[in-house]
DNA sequence: TGACAGGTATCAAGGTATTGATGATGATCG
DNA sequence: CGATCATCATCAATACCTTGATACCTGTCA
């Protein structure tokens, strides 16, 4: 094979990202959420009343995948969705009390997590592991588009 | 909330894996392979006759998960099971030329964008990088541990 | 010999993701 | 006014991942 995988810079950055969401995994599972589901909430919590699709751009997912989620979400009363006045064809989602206390117990273990990772760095560190990072992200994106 | 999420290095940090799994998920299409399916045959190409937990080890996902994969892989002539000689109830996995044929082809692509990955740094930052991410994953595992 | 731990495979249920196709609605422009 | 375009929702098919539970085989230890 081409590369042998230790060179591979691809697989460290999947590692540490694995590691990432299992640790979300499990602080937001005591609130009963998965790590997608506190995503939306999350954003939703800014932005009460925006549609499905609009949701799913800001989650990095595509609208179907949002679609299943809220169905989920709505089901459980964490969230409400109601049809827009004008576009009647959008439906307005928002979060229900129950949504939000439940987006709150899972945000503080989560913000703990990220808090962890943040206090691993210097903040000059820091600063250097997201400037390396939006240029993988950058490099990849353009390699795709090369690539057909 | 607790956090901004323009705080959060976690989000540039799954921001970048996502990127990166899409274009291994371009890459590898051609070949008629996910990014999971890509991965197995290649560990699987310097580890012939391993059973299914320990690739499912290697590729650090359930055995579960590598399960159904190898079920689809199988049916599509890519590898092949047999039962182990003694251990009767280890299915040792090889891939055949069929499977060999497909490796090769994603494999090149696949490279292809590891070695973008890799051109858009410096050697030096390339080790930074590398270095950064091995401590992330370490405080992440840290943080998941404390967490319970 | 017999109980047990460890590795392996597999069924089941729940959740997330993709692409592709379809239908409904509002806005823009000729 | 009517065609076209963009946006939104949704059904369907496929694939992947998780945890939990069950079962088999093998080597070990009492």
């Amino acid at each position: 094979m081409g590369m042998p995988a230790s060179d591979r810079l691809g697989v460290d950055l999947h590692l540490a990202d694995q590691e990432l969401m299992a640790a979300k995994r499990t602080a937001v599972e005591p609130a009963g959420l998965t790590v997608p589901q506190y995503a939306a909430l999350f954003v939703l919590a800014e932005n009460a009343g925006i549609s499905g699709a609009a949701l799913a751009r800001a989650c990095q997912v595509t609208p179907q995948a949002m679609a299943v989620l809220l169905k989920l979400l709505t089901e459980r009363g964490l969230v409400e969705r109601a049809p827009h006045r004008w576009h009647r064809n959008v439906l307005e989602t928002r979060l229900t009390d129950r949504g939000r206390a439940a987006l709150e117990l899972a945000d503080d273990r989560a913000a703990a997590v990220e808090q962890a990772l943040s206090d691993e760095f210097a903040p000059a560190e820091r600063e250097q592991l997201r400037r390396l990072l939006a240029r993988a992200t950058d490099a990849l994106r353009r390699a795709a588009d090369a690539l057909d």
